[in-house]
DNA sequence: GTCTATACAATGATAGAC
DNA sequence: GTCTATCATTGTATAGAC
């Protein structure tokens, strides 16, 4: 028994899905979506840093999974195999909800450079953790971060691919897919 | 003979690089600089689109830079060649004043989150410019994008280790050693 | 064509009451 | 944990001065 509606932060993330849809991002003021949500401008600001953060934080949990991915993979694995692990396990958690989700928010995404900007930080910050979680398994400094940048690319380039589809295949599929590709392509290129 | 003071923008960037380095980049008020710079905050904003573009402006133009690196590149080039002749002539384009300027600035940097996530979509778009510019001329799309990503580490890694150094060997010559090293990892990662 | 003055909307921080 | 209220700052818009 409380004295509020519980899950304010998932009415946030609701009421302003709904505005930007209808509205745009940058017309959309948060004391619109903080009144959309039954609460107040400074609620709001308590529990995200900012508004862009409303449409983000979702993301935050993943840097945790890519690195837990690496973590767990096997004593033996080599460093391809430890950054296939990560990505594996780091799409692996995204359900079908995320894809209807993906579907709304993507068109938004696109109009605001505001958002844009966010949404480049946060892979960048995923790139990061993946790159430290293969530095600490003592993969070498070059390979870490090219390795880093391959796999955070095939997840990107397989969730685009998820989202556009119908198909019953899970996410991870598809990213798995891209790595392959993208091993290709590396092989073809550095051996020119 | 003009009416007023030359190079408006110079001198808010002077400006705001002093008031940086001193107060720190959110301590310090769009209105301090334009003061420091004997001009007004209305000024400011008309010459940049936002406080963080006074600091990243001038990295615009390297965008057009790789883009011409690889346009420039002879007909028979590899793939790894047209990367290579991108990021030779973007890092060509860093004279010594480029060092003493990353030595203040970087520390500013690296304190502020805020400047932080735009450096990050400077890079970002960087990649960006250079895979289209690989695509352009042909290569395969996973080649061109991962490439992409290989070339731009290796000038954010060289360009780190330029401006530690005291040497008189420019920028391109510590991004090419980056290349060499990250291509040997690549080689050895996809053949395992 | 560049700058200034002024007014204004919105983000985000802060302090105190329930 | 939420609300009201107030505040500083960023960034925009307008109209006009040199």
């Amino acid at each position: 028994m409380s004295r509020w509606e519980p899950d304010a932060r998932g009415r946030l993330l609701r009421a302003a899905l709904e505005l930007f849809a209808e509205h745009g991002y940058e017309s959309t003021t948060t004391a619109q979506i903080a009144e959309r949500a039954g609460l107040t401008k400074t609620t709001l600001f308590r529990l995200f840093s900012d508004k862009r953060e409303i449409v983000f934080q979702a993301q935050d949990e993943l840097v945790a999974l890519v690195k837990r991915g690496v973590d767990e993979a096997d004593v033996g694995a080599s460093p391809f195999e430890l950054m296939v692990s990560g990505v594996r396990v780091l799409s692996g958690a995204h359900v079908d909800e995320h894809r209807r989700t993906g579907r709304i928010l993507d068109p938004i995404l696109a109009a605001s450079p505001e958002l844009n900007e966010r949404a480049v930080f946060k892979r960048f910050a995923l790139t990061v953790a993946l790159e430290k979680a293969l530095f600490n398994r003592l993969v070498d400094r070059w390979e870490a971060g090219a390795l880093a940048d391959l796999g955070i690319r095939a997840y990107y380039l397989g969730y685009d691919v998820w989202v556009a589809s119908d198909g019953p295949a899970p996410l991870t599929s598809y990213v798995l897919e891209q790595v392959t590709h993208l091993q290709g392509a590396m092989q073809r290129v550095t051996n020119s």
